[in-house]
DNA sequence: CGTGTTTGACCCGCGC
DNA sequence: GCGCGGGTCAAACACG
């Protein structure tokens, strides 16, 4: 801080912003406190101004501080919208849970039906008359999920291929520095995965891993890690679709190495029931290449889908600004961006 | 015993 | 139609 900004009277008109004096008090010059009747004493024309831009820089203030209230009690607000629409979520999945048990499991975004595998042509056809009358909207209450849709159409007639191209969820890929030595294709992005196979493909020597996020029970999306087949200190992780839940907190040091230690692809377990809102800024990705591909998010409800990306965008700023209002520091330098103003448009600087 | 990982088998889209 | 390859399933297994 400038040191000259202590020492000007001007400055000693407090602003009130919550913040002791930054060393002002180690200033060997006394405070020049501006009383009203200093003023009406020196009514000299540069008084006034300073006066006005005084009570200006005050309106100001008052003014920032209403809008950091204002953004608090939004964030809190949304955060309990949020928490409401993740129950919502939960609660619409169980009950699709009720009937179809298999597919709760899929979270919806895979499968034509609950038992892909080992399925006989019998099975196939029984599916196919029952679908319709048995499940015709597998998640009601949540964000149309693409397989759901998927499924709709096929029965319908239309064709799926082009229908599960526009449906492609979002893709975005993160690279991660690892160390060579250590095999596990573990991404610490802040969210817990639940791996669920591993396959070499063809084009990379190292094994491709794949996860689902085990965080909500119904979140869509899914990841894969593989090793970069140039480099294999680094691990290329490829996001698929979006959470529909806020991101799990930090899980606590011993957690994580306990949960490194069992298995060597495993993510943290969760150390209690999920809670649906971030209680702390989680690790932010190193290198996020958003690939996303303009695509209807989900044709059921595109509005819908437009406004949840819109409520995570707007609640990601909303966080910021809450830990920025919540920040010390913060708020010392937004004093200091204010002294400096009030002195920069001061007439009286000498 | 509950939860998560491993891994071989299976499904399915795509190119030929 | 066939084969390939990526993606997924689910039984077996491991671990706390």
């Amino acid at each position: 801080m400038d040191p000259w900004i202590g020492s000007q009277p001007s400055l000693s008109l407090d602003l009130h912003v919550g913040l002791p004096p930054l060393g002002r008090h180690h200033q060997p010059k006394p405070k020049v406190l501006v009383e009203e009747n200093f003023l009406q004493l020196k009514k000299e024309p540069e008084v006034t101004a300073l006066e006005t831009e005084l009570q200006r820089m005050s309106e100001e203030n008052r003014r920032l501080s209403e809008a950091l209230a204002a953004v608090a009690a939004k964030y809190e607000e949304l955060r309990s919208q949020y928490a409401e629409m993740a129950v919502a979520a939960a609660a619409g999945n169980n009950t699709t849970a009720t009937t179809n048990p298999s597919s709760a499991s899929e979270g919806g975004s895979a499968s034509v039906s609950p038992s892909r595998k080992r399925k006989t042509s019998e099975e196939i056809i029984s599916a196919h008359d029952d679908a319709a009358p048995h499940h015709p909207h597998p998640h009601p209450h949540h964000h149309a999920q693409p397989a759901a849709l998927d499924q709709a159409e096929c029965t319908s007639g239309e064709p799926c291929k082009r229908i599960r191209e526009e449906c492609k969820p979002k893709v975005s890929k993160l690279y991660v520095h690892a160390d060579p030595a250590d095999l596990s294709l573990v991404v610490k992005d802040g969210y817990q995965w639940r791996k669920y196979g591993q396959k070499v493909t063809k084009d990379n020597p190292c094994p491709r891993a794949y996860f689902r996020c085990s965080f909500a029970p119904a979140c869509p999306v899914k990841k894969k890690v593989q090793r970069s087949a140039d480099d294999c200190t680094i691990l290329v992780a490829t996001y698929e679709g979006e959470h529909n839940h806020g991101q799990p907190p930090p899980a606590p040091s011993s957690q994580q190495h306990d949960a490194s230690k069992n298995s060597n692809a495993a993510a943290a377990k969760p150390p209690s029931p999920p809670r649906p809102v971030p209680a702390a800024p989680a690790p932010v990705p190193l290198l996020h290449h958003n690939q996303q591909q303009p695509q209807p998010q989900q044709q059921g409800e595109p509005v819908a889908a437009a406004a949840a990306s819109e409520l995570i965008r707007r609640n990601l700023a909303e966080q910021m600004a809450m830990t920025l209002t919540r920040d010390p520091s913060f708020k010392a330098a937004l004093v200091t961006a204010l002294s400096g103003r009030i002195l920069e448009l001061s007439p009286t600087k000498d």
